[in-house]
DNA sequence: TTGACATATTCCTATATGGGAATGTATGTT
DNA sequence: AACATACATTCCCATATAGGAATATGTCAA
């Protein structure tokens, strides 16, 4: 079997490099198509493309406007990465460690202290 | 070209269903890969290759016990994708959202107010 | 209608899987 | 030494790209 599809899930549609760009310049707003092509200096078929995968895992909407196609951005697709990822802030956030300091002493000086009779 | 390697970096790493739930696994401490292959149910083969996947882009270590391999979780790899999914939190939060309204009517009310003399 | 402009889709190709099966490599035991 | 245990690696294969090139579709202008 090969890897999971692109449009499987926000993890692997964000995996693309490209595509986390595109997305970063939909944060600023609405943008055509065309718009995003000059930004990221990509061919427009391929910018197209990725702008599909996003529309499949929910990431972008679009809106109709001419002959253009208005993209924005749609954060909430990116939610269960963000719910996921901040499970491991613990792992390098100075502000975690510190409290693990302080739950450790407390536990410490709970077992120290005269807890149980026996 | 085909997709960027698993190995790439921590996105693509960790794109993968079965990394994350390795990566899950090893949140409650040092395990050895046996103990990963019972927990999720995989053939012990592809537990090896997701570690050396994982391994690759830093999200775990090793170290040697007797025959075992104990891995050990090491979220900081991991700190470049919630850094960049925290950007977008925005789109989701209500807290957020309350925000962009008190900043939207300190606007309004300095617009209205006397900003300028002339 | 003809033409220009903005996007989307299709075709083709090199490449990177992820799982299954078989095998290689240490290390501990008897 | 012979064997079992714990992992890692290799081989094979079906599949899903991502980019490039060419083409299709839709809209507005003359």
């Amino acid at each position: 079997m090969a890897r999971a599809a692109t449009t499987a899930d926000a993890f692997n549609a964000v995996a693309e490099p490209r595509r986390r760009q595109i997305l970063d310049a939909l944060a600023g707003g609405e943008r055509p198509v065309n718009d995003l092509v000059r930004l990221l200096g990509v061919a427009q078929p391929q910018v197209s493309k990725h702008l599909r995968v996003l529309r499949e895992v929910g990431a972008v909407d679009v809106r109709d406007e001419g002959r253009q196609r208005l993209y924005r951005l749609n954060g909430h697709a990116l939610k269960p990465i963000h719910d996921w990822v901040k499970s491991y802030e613990r792992s390098w956030s100075e502000r975690f460690e510190a409290l693990d300091v302080v739950l450790e002493e407390l536990k410490q000086s709970d077992e120290g202290d005269g807890g149980g009779d026996e």
